[in-house]
DNA sequence: TACAAAATTGCATACGTATGCAAGATATGA
DNA sequence: TCATATCTTGCATACGTATGCAATTTTGTA
C-alpha cells in the first residue's frame, strides 16, 4: 500500500541516464545484432553491472509480441516417465533460450481452466504430455497462431502436430517376442481407453498374436495407475485361465503387476508368468523388476518436440507435423526368452527378429 | 516479417469498440472488486465472448508489477520425491492463481545463468528445490524484494526463508530403531556432503548409536546419486566387517542398495541385512522394496511454502521463515524389528518409542 | 583534403493494460 | 421536488522496452 518506494527494479532509462547515453542505446546493448558502437556499448554495459540491471522479460515481451515461453502441460509425474521428459524439455528448450511454464497436479477433465490461463501469457508454444486437446481449443491456437505439439499421443483428426514413437510396431514386437519364447495364452492390461497409446501397443499385439493364430486375450484395464493395474492383475492372475504371458501397457502398471504377482500369488517371474512392458522407464531397469520392454526414446521425442515449435515459430506458419521415432525392445528378465533375434546392441539384449521391420 | 497482419490477438480496446464502451470499461470487467455497473459488465463480457477475448496477462503485469509467476527451480526430477513435490506446487499454487515457471534439467553448478534467466521474468516469488542460494544471489533477491524460500535445504546463513522436516529428529529415530532391533554393526551411505539434510540425517543418527556407546559407523557416499550409491554399497559389502544395519540418507538411493544386496551379494533383506532409507518416497512403499523409511510429509511441506510465499508477496515485507515440519518413522519390511515402540496408525505400522520426542 | 557511404545515435512512438482524476449518472433522503 | 451522497464512466497517462526514422558521426576512397 505504500506505492513509489525503490522496489530494486532498474530500468533501462536508469541505465541510460548513468551511463550518459539514450535509453535506445541500452536497448541496443542487450538486443543481439543491434546497431551499437563497441565504445558505448561499453559504457553501457559498465553501467549496467553497477546498478544491476536486468532487462524486463515482460516488457520485451510486450512490444516483440513473443514471450520466449512454452507452456507444458503435464496433468500428473508419477510415471516416471514424465519427468524424464521434462528435464529433457527443460535441457533442450534453455538451450533455445526458451522457458517452461508448467501445468500439472490437475484432474484431466479440468483442462479448460489450465488452457484459460496459459493463453493469456501469450505462451510461444504449447506442448501437450498428458492431456488431450478439445478440437474447438485447437482451433482457438490455430487462430491465434500458436503451434501446439502432443508429446507422446495423437489425435484422429489433425488438429495439431504430434511425437510419438511407433507404438503399433512396438505392441507387435512384444506380441512376436512372447510367442517366441513359447506361450500360449495371453493377457493384456490396458491403459486409459481412448489413448492412442493404449489402442496403438494393443493393436500391434493383437495383430502378431492373430498371425500366429492366436485370437484369444485376457483384457484388464489398469488406466496407466498403479491402483487399477493391481487390481487389474489380481482379477486376471486369480482367474481359472491364468495367462502364461502378460502385456502391461506400460512399465509403470508393470512394476506393480509384477508385484501382485510374486507376493499375492507367490508366481516365479518368468517360470510361472512372463511379463512385458512399454516405456523403458527407470524402475524397469532395476534389477529387482528388470523388466522386458519397448523404449520410448526419450531424447529423440524432446528434440522432435522442440523441432517442431522452433520451427513453426520461426516461420510463423503452423502446418502440422507428425513425427515418429523409432523404438527398441529392450530384452531383460522378465520374460521367457525366444530361441531366435535376440542381439547385443551397446551392451544391451535386443530384439530384432529377422523378417519383420 | 510482415508486421500487422491479424494474430488473433484480441486487445482490451478491440472489445471495448464492440461494446460500445470505453477501454477502461473492460479492464474494470475482468478486475475483481472494480467500480462497474452490471449492465456494462454484462455488454463488455458478450463483445469479450464474441471476439474470444482474453485480457493479456504480460500487459498487465507490465502495469501491476505482479507477474503471478512463481519460479521452481529443481535441477533434477531423477528422485520421485521432487516430481511428487512438483505437482503439490502446480496443484497449490494454481488454487491461489499463481504459475509455476520451471527450470530443471540443468547441472547443478550452472545455476547461476538460470537464476539470470528467471530474474528476468521479474517472477513474485522463488522457490529452490535443488540448488542452494549463493548469498550474494540471496542478497540480491532481497533488495529486488523477491521472497526466496528454500525446499528441503537450509543454508547456515539465516539468508532465506526454509521449510524442511526433522531430519536430525528422523535420523535420530533410524537409530533408535536400528539398535532396538539388535544390530550392532552400523553403515552410512550418504547424500550430498554439503546438504543440509545428509549433514542433519547423519548427525541425528550418529548422536542415537552414540548415545548406546556406539561410534564406529562405515560412511560410503552416494552424493543421492542411484550409481554413485550402488558403488558405496559395493564397497561396503565386500569389505572385511559387513555391517549389520545400513542407513541409506534418501530411498532413492535405498532402492539401488538394496538392489546391489539382494542379487550382487545374495544377501536377504533383513535376514542378513537391514536397510533403512528416508522420504518415504514411492518406490519404497512397492513390496519388492518395503523400505522402512523416514516419511517426509510433502502435502505439509508444499503447504508450508507456499503459505510463506503468498505471505510475503501480500505484506511486501520479507523476513525470513523457517518452518520445520514433523515427520515418522514408517515401519515396512527391510529391517529387522525393535521389540518396543511400533503402533499402527491409519493402517501403518510406525515407530513411536517412548520417552524419546 | 574532400566527398560519398556506412555506421551510430537520439527522438518519438507503440505494445496492452490498469488506475487516478474529474465529470456525468444514479440513488438516497427529507 | 431538490440537494446531497454514491456509483459509473471516460480521459489521460504510466509501466519498460524495441524500433523506424532522421540527424549526426565515423569510415572509406580518390
Amino acid at each position: 500500500m505504500d506505492g513509489g518506494v525503490k522496489r530494486g527494479a532498474v530500468t533501462s532509462s536508469q541505465v541510460a541516464e548513468h551511463a550518459g547515453v539514450s535509453q535506445s542505446a541500452v536497448s541496443r546493448t542487450f538486443t543481439p545484432g543491434a546497431s551499437i558502437s563497441p565504445k558505448t556499448r561499453a559504457k553501457v554495459l559498465a553501467a549496467a553491472k553497477a546498478l544491476g540491471y536486468r532487462p524486463n522479460a515482460i516488457a520485451r515481451s510486450l512490444i516483440t509480441n513473443r514471450s520466449r515461453i512454452i507452456a507444458v502441460v503435464m496433468a500428473y509425474l508419477e510415471n516416471l516417465f514424465y519427468p524424464d521428459v521434462l528435464e529433457e524439455l527443460g535441457r533442450r528448450l534453455a538451450a533455445e533460450n526458451y522457458h517452461v511454464l508448467l501445468f500439472t497436479g490437475f484432474k484431466d477433465r479440468d483442462s479448460d481452466p489450465v488452457f484459460d490461463q496459459l493463453m493469456q501469457y501469450r505462451v510461444d508454444g504449447i506442448i501437450l504430455a498428458s492431456t488431450s486437446l478439445s478440437s474447438d481449443l485447437a482451433e482457438e491456437c490455430e487462430t491465434a497462431g500458436i503451434p501446439v505439439v502432443l508429446f507422446n499421443r495423437t489425435t484422429g483428426k489433425d488438429v495439431a502436430s504430434s511425437v510419438t514413437s511407433r507404438n503399433h510396431e512396438g505392441g507387435r514386437l512384444l506380441g512376436e517376442f512372447l510367442v517366441g519364447g513359447g506361450h500360449r495364452t495371453f493377457g493384456y492390461i490396458a491403459g486409459l481407453a481412448n489413448s492412442s497409446t493404449n489402442r496403438d501397443r494393443f493393436a500391434g499385439f493383437r495383430e502378431a498374436l492373430a498371425r500366429h493364430g492366436i485370437d484369444d486375450i485376457q483384457v484388464g484395464t489398469g488406466n496407466y495407475n498403479r491402483q487399477e493395474a493391481e487390481a487389474a492383475a489380481r482379477a486376471m492372475l486369480s482367474g481359472p485361465n491364468r495367462p502364461e504371458a502378460i502385456f502391461v501397457a506400460n512399465d509403470h502398471m508393470a512394476v506393480a503387476v509384477m508385484d501382485v504377482a510374486r507376493y499375492e500369488f507367490g508366481l516365479a517371474i518368468p517360470a510361472d508368468l512372463s511379463i512385458v512392458g512399454y516405456d523403458d522407464v527407470g524402475p524397469a531397469r532395476w534389477t529387482s523388476y528388470g523388466i522386458t520392454s519397448v523404449t520410448q526414446p526419450i531424447s529423440a521425442m524432446v528434440e522432435a518436440t522442440v523441432d517442431i515449435l522452433m520451427d513453426q515459430i520461426a516461420s510463423g506458419e503452423i502446418e502440422t507435423q507428425h513425427r515418429v521415432v523409432p523404438s527398441e525392445l529392450i530384452v531383460r528378465t522378465s520374460a521367457r526368452l525366444p530361441k531366435t533375434g535376440i542381439v547385443e546392441v551397446d551392451g544391451q539384449l535386443v530384439y530384432r527378429p529377422e523378417g519383420l521391420k
